[in-house]
DNA sequence: TTATAATATAAGTATATGCTTATATACGCA
DNA sequence: TGCGTATATAAGCATATACTTATATTATAA
Protein backbone atom coordinates (compact mmCIF):
# COMPACT_ATOMS: atom_id res chain seq x y z
CA UNK A 1 0.00 0.00 0.00
CA UNK A 2 1.03 3.51 -0.47
CA UNK A 3 2.30 5.44 2.04
CA UNK A 4 -0.17 8.00 3.06
CA UNK A 5 0.57 11.14 5.43
CA UNK A 6 -2.75 11.45 8.18
CA UNK A 7 -2.97 14.45 9.89
CA UNK A 8 -1.62 14.09 13.47
CA UNK A 9 -5.06 15.41 15.15
CA UNK A 10 -6.71 13.28 13.10
CA UNK A 11 -4.60 10.39 13.31
CA UNK A 12 -4.89 10.36 17.32
CA UNK A 13 -8.91 10.59 17.62
CA UNK A 14 -8.78 7.64 15.60
CA UNK A 15 -6.29 5.84 17.99
CA UNK A 16 -8.30 6.53 20.18
CA UNK A 17 -11.51 4.73 19.42
CA UNK A 18 -8.98 1.87 18.37
CA UNK A 19 -7.93 2.29 21.89
CA UNK A 20 -10.79 0.26 23.41
CA UNK A 21 -10.79 -3.53 23.30
CA UNK A 22 -14.47 -3.84 22.51
CA UNK A 23 -14.29 -1.55 19.33
CA UNK A 24 -10.90 -3.25 18.70
CA UNK A 25 -12.67 -6.24 18.09
CA UNK A 26 -15.66 -4.89 16.36
CA UNK A 27 -13.41 -3.21 13.88
CA UNK A 28 -11.32 -6.97 13.67
CA UNK A 29 -14.85 -8.50 12.97
CA UNK A 30 -16.12 -6.29 9.93
CA UNK A 31 -12.64 -6.34 8.81
CA UNK A 32 -13.54 -9.64 7.00
CA UNK A 33 -17.45 -9.35 6.38
CA UNK A 34 -20.49 -6.95 7.31
CA UNK A 35 -21.98 -7.69 10.71
CA UNK A 36 -25.15 -6.98 12.46
CA UNK A 37 -25.61 -5.37 15.87
CA UNK A 38 -27.09 -8.73 17.70
CA UNK A 39 -23.83 -10.48 15.95
CA UNK A 40 -21.40 -8.26 17.88
CA UNK A 41 -23.48 -8.67 20.95
CA UNK A 42 -22.92 -12.65 20.71
CA UNK A 43 -19.49 -11.96 20.14
CA UNK A 44 -19.09 -10.01 22.58
CA UNK A 45 -20.96 -10.84 25.21
CA UNK A 46 -22.23 -7.46 26.10
CA UNK A 47 -25.12 -5.76 26.31
CA UNK A 48 -26.86 -4.31 22.83
CA UNK A 49 -27.03 -0.79 24.39
CA UNK A 50 -22.91 -0.92 25.19
CA UNK A 51 -22.58 -2.77 21.85
CA UNK A 52 -24.77 0.42 20.12
CA UNK A 53 -23.35 2.89 21.51
CA UNK A 54 -19.51 1.86 20.92
CA UNK A 55 -21.30 1.52 17.23
CA UNK A 56 -22.37 4.85 17.37
CA UNK A 57 -18.92 6.11 17.93
CA UNK A 58 -17.11 4.23 15.12
CA UNK A 59 -19.83 5.57 12.49
CA UNK A 60 -19.86 9.19 14.17
CA UNK A 61 -15.90 9.19 13.39
CA UNK A 62 -16.85 7.86 9.90
CA UNK A 63 -14.86 4.79 10.79
CA UNK A 64 -17.75 2.01 9.66
CA UNK A 65 -20.52 2.51 7.68
CA UNK A 66 -23.92 0.80 8.35
CA UNK A 67 -26.69 0.15 6.34
CA UNK A 68 -30.15 -1.27 7.02
CA UNK A 69 -31.14 -4.16 5.17
CA UNK A 70 -34.90 -5.10 6.47
CA UNK A 71 -34.55 -5.61 10.08
CA UNK A 72 -31.05 -5.84 10.71
CA UNK A 73 -28.55 -2.50 10.30
CA UNK A 74 -25.03 -4.17 9.21
CA UNK A 75 -21.80 -2.64 10.01
CA UNK A 76 -18.91 -3.00 7.32
CA UNK A 77 -15.54 -1.19 7.52
CA UNK A 78 -14.95 2.28 5.64
CA UNK A 79 -11.82 1.69 3.93
CA UNK A 80 -12.04 5.43 2.02
CA UNK A 81 -11.67 7.17 5.97
CA UNK A 82 -8.93 9.32 5.72
CA UNK A 83 -7.61 7.29 8.43
CA UNK A 84 -7.88 4.02 7.13
CA UNK A 85 -4.04 3.45 6.14
CA UNK A 86 -4.08 3.13 10.14
CA UNK A 87 -6.55 1.19 10.77
CA UNK A 88 -5.30 -1.56 8.32
CA UNK A 89 -2.15 -2.16 9.57
CA UNK A 90 -3.23 -2.20 12.94
CA UNK A 91 -5.75 -5.06 11.82
CA UNK A 92 -2.86 -6.79 10.59
CA UNK A 93 -0.81 -6.87 13.82
CA UNK A 94 -3.47 -8.36 16.10
CA UNK A 95 -4.98 -11.73 16.13
CA UNK A 96 -7.40 -12.55 12.76
CA UNK A 97 -10.88 -12.38 14.16
CA UNK A 98 -12.47 -14.19 11.32
CA UNK A 99 -13.00 -17.80 13.69
CA UNK A 100 -15.21 -15.81 16.21
CA UNK A 101 -17.50 -15.17 13.27
CA UNK A 102 -16.90 -18.19 12.10
CA UNK A 103 -17.55 -20.22 15.82
CA UNK A 104 -21.24 -17.81 15.26
CA UNK A 105 -21.89 -19.58 12.34
CA UNK A 106 -21.66 -23.17 13.25
CA UNK A 107 -23.61 -22.56 16.55
CA UNK A 108 -26.25 -21.40 13.75
CA UNK A 109 -26.46 -17.65 15.37
CA UNK A 110 -24.96 -16.17 12.44
CA UNK A 111 -28.15 -16.97 9.76
CA UNK A 112 -30.67 -15.04 12.17
CA UNK A 113 -29.33 -11.74 10.64
CA UNK A 114 -28.70 -12.78 6.85
CA UNK A 115 -31.40 -11.16 5.01
CA UNK B 1 9.21 -5.67 9.08
CA UNK B 2 8.63 -9.21 9.81
CA UNK B 3 4.59 -9.72 10.51
CA UNK B 4 4.34 -9.36 14.62
CA UNK B 5 0.73 -10.74 16.05
CA UNK B 6 0.11 -8.46 18.90
CA UNK B 7 -2.83 -9.52 21.79
CA UNK B 8 -5.46 -7.56 21.44
CA UNK B 9 -6.08 -6.54 24.83
CA UNK B 10 -2.17 -5.07 24.68
CA UNK B 11 -2.85 -3.55 21.44
CA UNK B 12 -5.64 -2.12 22.45
CA UNK B 13 -4.01 -0.72 25.77
CA UNK B 14 -1.34 1.18 23.33
CA UNK B 15 -3.60 2.46 20.82
CA UNK B 16 -5.07 3.84 24.00
CA UNK B 17 -2.08 5.91 25.08
CA UNK B 18 -0.88 6.83 20.82
CA UNK B 19 -5.10 8.29 21.11
CA UNK B 20 -3.88 11.33 22.54
CA UNK B 21 -2.27 14.56 20.59
CA UNK B 22 0.50 15.21 22.88
CA UNK B 23 1.61 11.80 23.44
CA UNK B 24 1.50 11.23 19.96
CA UNK B 25 3.74 13.97 19.15
CA UNK B 26 5.97 12.93 22.09
CA UNK B 27 6.52 9.20 20.62
CA UNK B 28 7.07 11.18 16.98
CA UNK B 29 9.84 13.64 18.51
CA UNK B 30 11.73 10.44 20.49
CA UNK B 31 11.58 8.53 16.77
CA UNK B 32 14.29 10.54 15.67
CA UNK B 33 16.15 11.24 18.35
CA UNK B 34 15.88 11.08 22.87
CA UNK B 35 14.86 14.23 23.85
CA UNK B 36 14.51 15.59 27.27
CA UNK B 37 11.53 17.11 29.53
CA UNK B 38 12.13 20.70 29.06
CA UNK B 39 12.59 19.88 24.91
CA UNK B 40 8.83 18.75 25.17
CA UNK B 41 7.75 21.52 26.99
CA UNK B 42 9.23 23.61 24.59
CA UNK B 43 7.43 22.15 21.21
CA UNK B 44 4.61 21.57 22.97
CA UNK B 45 3.78 24.47 24.55
CA UNK B 46 2.42 22.67 27.76
CA UNK B 47 3.19 23.12 31.41
CA UNK B 48 6.20 20.53 32.85
CA UNK B 49 3.97 18.81 35.08
CA UNK B 50 1.15 17.83 31.81
CA UNK B 51 4.08 16.58 30.33
CA UNK B 52 5.95 14.66 33.02
CA UNK B 53 2.32 13.01 33.39
CA UNK B 54 2.02 12.31 30.06
CA UNK B 55 5.68 10.63 30.08
CA UNK B 56 4.81 9.13 33.01
CA UNK B 57 1.93 7.10 31.61
CA UNK B 58 4.27 6.36 28.23
CA UNK B 59 7.06 4.73 30.83
CA UNK B 60 5.10 2.67 33.13
CA UNK B 61 3.19 1.18 30.09
CA UNK B 62 7.27 0.82 28.58
CA UNK B 63 6.56 2.55 25.52
CA UNK B 64 9.52 4.72 26.27
CA UNK B 65 12.88 4.18 28.61
CA UNK B 66 14.51 6.73 30.69
CA UNK B 67 17.90 7.68 31.38
CA UNK B 68 19.17 9.84 33.43
CA UNK B 69 22.62 12.10 32.19
CA UNK B 70 23.18 14.89 35.03
CA UNK B 71 20.63 17.18 35.75
CA UNK B 72 18.62 15.85 32.64
CA UNK B 73 15.83 12.90 32.08
CA UNK B 74 15.94 11.65 28.38
CA UNK B 75 13.29 9.76 26.98
CA UNK B 76 14.04 7.43 23.86
CA UNK B 77 11.21 4.97 22.06
CA UNK B 78 11.51 1.58 23.59
CA UNK B 79 11.66 -0.52 20.08
CA UNK B 80 12.16 -3.83 22.40
CA UNK B 81 8.21 -3.38 23.49
CA UNK B 82 5.53 -6.26 22.08
CA UNK B 83 3.53 -3.40 20.62
CA UNK B 84 6.82 -1.40 19.05
CA UNK B 85 5.34 -2.87 15.28
CA UNK B 86 1.90 -0.81 16.29
CA UNK B 87 4.15 2.15 16.97
CA UNK B 88 6.39 2.41 14.38
CA UNK B 89 3.31 1.72 11.42
CA UNK B 90 1.45 4.36 13.25
CA UNK B 91 4.13 6.88 12.83
CA UNK B 92 5.36 6.32 9.65
CA UNK B 93 1.87 7.75 8.41
CA UNK B 94 2.03 11.07 10.54
CA UNK B 95 3.69 13.73 9.73
CA UNK B 96 7.35 13.73 10.78
CA UNK B 97 8.03 15.57 14.34
CA UNK B 98 12.03 16.16 13.05
CA UNK B 99 11.25 19.58 12.06
CA UNK B 100 9.99 20.67 15.61
CA UNK B 101 12.83 19.49 16.93
CA UNK B 102 15.60 21.00 14.12
CA UNK B 103 13.48 24.26 14.86
CA UNK B 104 14.52 23.95 18.86
CA UNK B 105 17.86 23.68 17.65
CA UNK B 106 18.09 26.79 15.69
CA UNK B 107 16.22 28.77 17.82
CA UNK B 108 19.24 27.86 20.50
CA UNK B 109 16.68 26.01 23.17
CA UNK B 110 18.43 22.25 22.16
CA UNK B 111 21.56 22.50 23.48
CA UNK B 112 20.87 23.74 27.06
CA UNK B 113 19.79 19.99 27.66
CA UNK B 114 22.67 17.98 26.31
CA UNK B 115 24.87 16.30 28.48
C1' DT C 1 -53.75 -3.38 13.69
C1' DT C 2 -51.24 -5.42 17.11
C1' DA C 3 -47.25 -8.03 18.65
C1' DT C 4 -42.50 -9.09 18.29
C1' DA C 5 -37.69 -8.49 17.02
C1' DA C 6 -33.68 -5.50 16.11
C1' DT C 7 -31.73 -1.45 17.11
C1' DA C 8 -31.19 3.32 18.95
C1' DT C 9 -31.46 6.69 22.38
C1' DA C 10 -31.90 8.72 27.04
C1' DA C 11 -30.73 9.20 31.72
C1' DG C 12 -28.05 7.92 35.61
C1' DT C 13 -23.67 6.59 37.71
C1' DA C 14 -19.01 5.17 38.80
C1' DT C 15 -14.56 5.60 37.21
C1' DA C 16 -10.92 7.46 34.20
C1' DT C 17 -8.63 11.27 32.16
C1' DG C 18 -6.05 15.55 31.61
C1' DC C 19 -5.36 19.54 33.17
C1' DT C 20 -4.20 22.97 37.16
C1' DT C 21 -1.43 24.68 41.33
C1' DA C 22 1.56 23.54 44.96
C1' DT C 23 5.26 20.96 46.68
C1' DA C 24 8.94 17.39 46.77
C1' DT C 25 13.12 15.33 44.94
C1' DA C 26 17.53 15.07 42.65
C1' DC C 27 21.48 16.94 40.66
C1' DG C 28 25.20 20.55 39.72
C1' DC C 29 27.62 24.35 41.12
C1' DA C 30 29.35 28.39 43.83
C1' DT D 1 26.35 24.06 52.63
C1' DG D 2 23.01 26.38 50.21
C1' DC D 3 20.91 27.82 45.75
C1' DG D 4 19.14 27.19 41.13
C1' DT D 5 17.55 24.11 37.59
C1' DA D 6 15.19 19.96 35.94
C1' DT D 7 11.93 16.84 36.91
C1' DA D 8 8.46 14.19 39.60
C1' DT D 9 4.63 13.77 42.49
C1' DA D 10 0.40 15.09 45.01
C1' DA D 11 -4.08 16.96 45.36
C1' DG D 12 -8.02 19.05 43.38
C1' DC D 13 -11.28 19.63 39.75
C1' DA D 14 -13.92 19.61 35.42
C1' DT D 15 -14.94 16.73 31.79
C1' DA D 16 -15.02 12.31 29.31
C1' DT D 17 -15.90 7.50 29.19
C1' DA D 18 -18.24 3.10 29.50
C1' DC D 19 -21.33 0.88 31.52
C1' DT D 20 -26.32 0.21 33.47
C1' DT D 21 -31.63 0.26 33.14
C1' DA D 22 -35.55 2.05 30.90
C1' DT D 23 -37.78 3.53 26.86
C1' DA D 24 -38.27 4.90 21.93
C1' DT D 25 -38.01 3.74 17.05
C1' DT D 26 -38.33 0.97 13.03
C1' DA D 27 -39.50 -2.99 10.43
C1' DT D 28 -41.68 -7.63 9.97
C1' DA D 29 -45.20 -10.73 10.57
C1' DA D 30 -49.49 -12.60 12.43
Amino acid sequence: MEKTIIELEQAAQTLKLLGDKTRLTILGLVKDSECCVCEFVEVLQMSQPSISQHLRKLRDAGLVKEQRRGQWIFYSLNRDHATYPIIHQVLEQIPDQKEKLTALEEAGLRIQCDS
